[in-house]
DNA sequence: TCGCGTACATAACAAGTGTTCGGTACTATA
DNA sequence: TATAGTACCGAACACTTGTTATGTACGCGA
């Protein structure tokens, strides 16, 4: 059983084309073949690292999710977690754009869809503590912590996808100043 | 020049049929084949009426826009607004879905992103005068009304998204709770 | 009645799709 | 050194895609 070459790092060199190809069409344009040319190989290479298309897919949602945790620190406060998750740099905003590009091809396929709603649930759990800490420093209102996490998820999401088809209008300070005014006018201590 | 058929009917016949594919498939599913087989008809009927893919997928999107304009109760008040946004009904979930499959094509396409961007500049333009009225009537903070109607709108879409993909957790009656208590909770008045 | 233009159907085309298959190079083990 | 298994390449298969071309039925104006 011989390994000649190290199939992991070869996997990902696979994983980094797939990444580019998504970065760069969104999924309507991952084929297996626009994967082989952005790597200069064959349809051949692609389909040994990943049997089949249904798991290239699964394979780069994965890898939005990977880079997605990379790319927030360790949930320190919620206004770092949630900005972290904004298109404030081309890394973000690239991530930011495969996700809502995802999610066409999440809505239609049963198994996506739910690997979708998992992530969106893991994402409201990792907030609701930030959300509770808040609370008890009394920067946001009592109320169910749950139905606040999903309402700041909401909120990042929801600016994020304009941010994306405005971006002239959605600069990065743009968006920093609207997700602060945002959580200072649920604060109940801010007011005027 | 004859006009055997009524064209506009005819075409409104084709439009249903783009609207039924769509709702079910999304656009990934969107071929001019699978409209002329709901449509019980040939290819060349669908681009009889509609000259390119493009040009279709143009049409689907107007389509949604048109669902979405006859769901929406002339601006009332802000809460209204924002409701009618909400996938509370089967035909509004329909098009929340729609819409948000449109995303993929819709930031890949340059047309079509424009589109889109347009789009949500006249939603934000059609709720700031409602803001505004909320803001007179001590119901919203001071501030910038074009950031509020941002913030709004970023809200409600991210809870579409959201309630897309766990339907069960986000039922109609939570969605609903969710956009009173978030307005409540932005309520300069309500604070405890 | 003649023709012209509409409204399609049918078929074909070229390109692109996921997937399969045979072959080859190469290397670790026996 | 033989062998078995990995890591591919290149071509092919069967199908789907948007689009084009050809043909035809049919109603209106001349």
């Amino acid at each position: 059983m011989p390994a000649k070459v190290d199939h992991e790092a070869r996997r990902r060199d696979v994983s980094a084309a797939v990444w580019r190809v998504l970065a760069e069409g969104g999924f309507g344009a991952l084929t297996m073949r626009s994967v082989a040319a952005e790597l200069g190989g064959s349809t051949g290479l692609v389909m040994h690292y990943f049997a089949s298309k249904h798991e290239l897919i699964k394979h780069a949602l994965e890898l939005a999710e990977e880079r997605t945790r990379a790319l927030i620190p360790a949930a320190t406060d919620l206004r770092t977690a949630l900005t972290a998750a904004l298109p404030l740099t081309p890394e973000a905003t690239e991530i930011n754009r495969v996700w809502v590009s995802s999610w066409d091809v999440a809505l239609t396929d049963p198994e996506l869809h739910a690997l979708e709603k998992a992530r969106y649930r893991r994402w409201r759990t990792r907030l609701r503590p930030l959300v509770i800490r808040a609370q008890t420093d009394g920067d946001l209102p009592h109320g169910d912590p749950t139905d606040l996490a999903t309402a700041l998820a909401a909120f990042t999401h929801g600016l994020v996808v304009q941010a994306l088809f405005d971006p002239t209008t959605y600069t990065p300070k743009r968006l920093q100043h609207l997700l602060d005014a945002h959580l200072s006018a649920l604060s109940p201590a801010t007011r005027r």
